[in-house]
DNA sequence: AGAAAATGTGGGAACGTTCCACATCCGGTC
DNA sequence: GACCGGATGTGGAACGTTCCCACATTTTCT
């Protein structure tokens, strides 16, 4: 008896269904609003539930019934407001099918990335949404195989085992490409702090848009910690540069304000992702769309239709768009 | 038979414990590295899952060990890089203690902050961390009688059940505004886009420290979606505006910009936070700085002490630090 | 040599829930 | 009055793991 009312100790539906004077299962389905339940042992049920604040077990449920009814997400890092859309869209989809989403932090970090894709799936999400280009084939591979898994990046080669919803980053880096030259700048750079498959698809459509007008291409891949020279840069002809994400252009953007580079008129500046930054910027930026609530939405539709039983890999790619702001003049 | 090897069925620990010719006790503890195994049959466990590809299955873990090893966070919002910071303090110090972490989103909206702490509680969290003051005194008092809690915002008046490890917002703003004193500004702003318990400490700082200079005071409560007339604030006096985070300082940031107010030598701005935004921005934002990586360390450990036996609530305060760049003139 | 201790292994209960098969009761129909 | 069917309720098995205890075998000590 003194065990039974231990502290930490947490109700179970037994306690409940001892209080309301029925039996487990009948406390169960009332507590899930099942039908077949008399409004008077509902009501009975659902009182001695709330008296004793009872919390339903995820682990037992989940134990028993086979799924979770859990969506995971892994992202390479939190604070990416790219991410963010992605994790609304997610979320309200989540919500409308009665799913719960639980998000791991990949911290920038590949071996605290598998850790989370590891957790998620030990923890049997019943699909698993990856954000980071980051992921060793191997690893997806595995990941689909055990459980719905959608990636929502560009990858170079993905596997079978997965589906993949990304937007068209070569296409997008196009897009900017054409704007620039419209606005007849000649000579354009393109500047990345890091190299990831995302990256190498923008630097893909940026040497195409430039082969295609007959101009020259400078490729500037920066080390994280290294200065740039905005002033060297348009000394040596460089007139618009286009950046592999808004943050990257954001520190462009300080560094013209220190170095005395006018923005646009002798620099104009073009971010990737449109997220809340471009608008928080003087010059606000000209940057490159990317419908991330509406592909975490359709992550989720993916994993659904894995479920109900799809087999074969979705390969979805949306088009991006152009949203011109004051970072660079108007064609 | 068949169903035996029907699709999608998961690898169990008997299904290793047949393979590796061993009883299914023995695989739990190969496959955990107890001691107490002879290093040929852990080989065999070990060969065995493998092979399989098996994965265990926290839900049935969770259940008979009654702790998840899980820590879950929730937060306010994604994007805010004062929350990044303190995940990742969760983060570093759960690792070290060989739990995992799990993040929700509040995404703003009070009632899915509440689902989302219902959704950790039910997954049996070991311990619960939220960044967000947004929470009801009622929530936060249920939640914490059922799952250590920490709460990493300031709060009014905390309930008993819930630890509080937070910064000074008082003292915070104290340092920013004694810090315009000092540079001479005398025609003090406080502007914020929102209403919150911290919002509240930081105008009783600001409030506490003009009245001790004999300056008079300004409260700005700007809604969302409302403009700001940087020129109308400058020509009724005000010479330095303090606002309620880095996010809202970017934002004045750019209007000075836009609206030719020059900044710092018309108006002065300091922001909350110090986040990576701060020094992004031009001119780089001088800022309050708290410990939050450290914070988010100290709440791991505040729930490991609970967990521990610890009854009494842990009300932790950090001393923040002004961090001076650009956008105020050095005094 | 025998007892005691250490080592390795297996069997079964338990965790909290869901779900299935089955019991009971009630009113209505032939 | 015998029978049927729907509504309402019950008991027990199952999910995959851990842990306690018992047992068998080997090693060590006196």
């Amino acid at each position: 008896m003194v065990a039974e009312l231990a502290a930490g100790r947490r109700p179970t539906i037994i306690d409940v269904a001892k209080r309301a004077g029925v039996s487990k299962s009948l406390a169960s389905r009332a507590l899930r609003g099942d039908a077949g339940v008399s409004t008077s042992s509902r009501d009975l049920v659902l009182d001695a539930a709330q008296e004793l604040g009872y919390r339903p077990n995820s682990a037992a449920r989940s134990l028993v019934r086979g799924v979770s009814g859990l969506v995971g997400v892994v992202l390479n890092q939190l604070d990416n407001q790219h991410h963010t859309g992605i994790v609304q869209g997610v979320q309200e989809r989540a919500k409308e099918l009665n799913a719960r989403v639980i998000i791991g932090n990949g911290a920038q970090n590949p071996e605290e990335l598998q850790r989370q894709i590891d957790t998620m799936i030990e923890l049997r999400v019943d699909g698993l949404v990856i954000v980071s280009s980051w992921v060793p084939a191997q690893v997806l591979e595995r990941a689909g195989s055990e459980v719905p898994t959608v990636v929502l990046t560009h990858l170079a080669d993905p596997p079978a085992e997965v589906d993949t919803i990304a937007s068209d980053d070569v296409y997008g880096a196009q897009l900017a490409v054409e704007h620039l030259i419209q606005a007849g700048h000649q000579r354009i750079a393109y500047l990345s702090r890091s190299a990831s498959a995302t990256s190498q698809a923008r630097i893909d459509g940026v040497v195409l848009a430039l082969e295609a007008a007959g101009l020259p291409c400078t490729l500037l891949q920066v080390d994280a910690g290294d200065d740039i020279n905005l002033q060297e840069l348009s000394a040596s002809g460089v007139d618009a540069v286009l950046c592999n994400n808004d943050l990257t252009a954001a520190e462009v953007i300080r560094l013209a304000h220190e170095q005395q580079v006018q923005v646009p008129g002798q620099l104009a500046v073009i971010g990737y992702d449109n997220t809340a930054l471009a608008r928080l910027l003087y010059p606000s930026l000209t940057s490159i769309d990317q419908p991330q609530v509406n592909m975490g939405r359709r992550a989720v539709d993916a994993i659904a239709e894995r479920t109900a039983g799809r087999t074969e890999a979705l390969r979805e790619l949306y088009t991006p768009q152009l949203v011109v702001r004051s970072s660079t003049a108007q064609p």
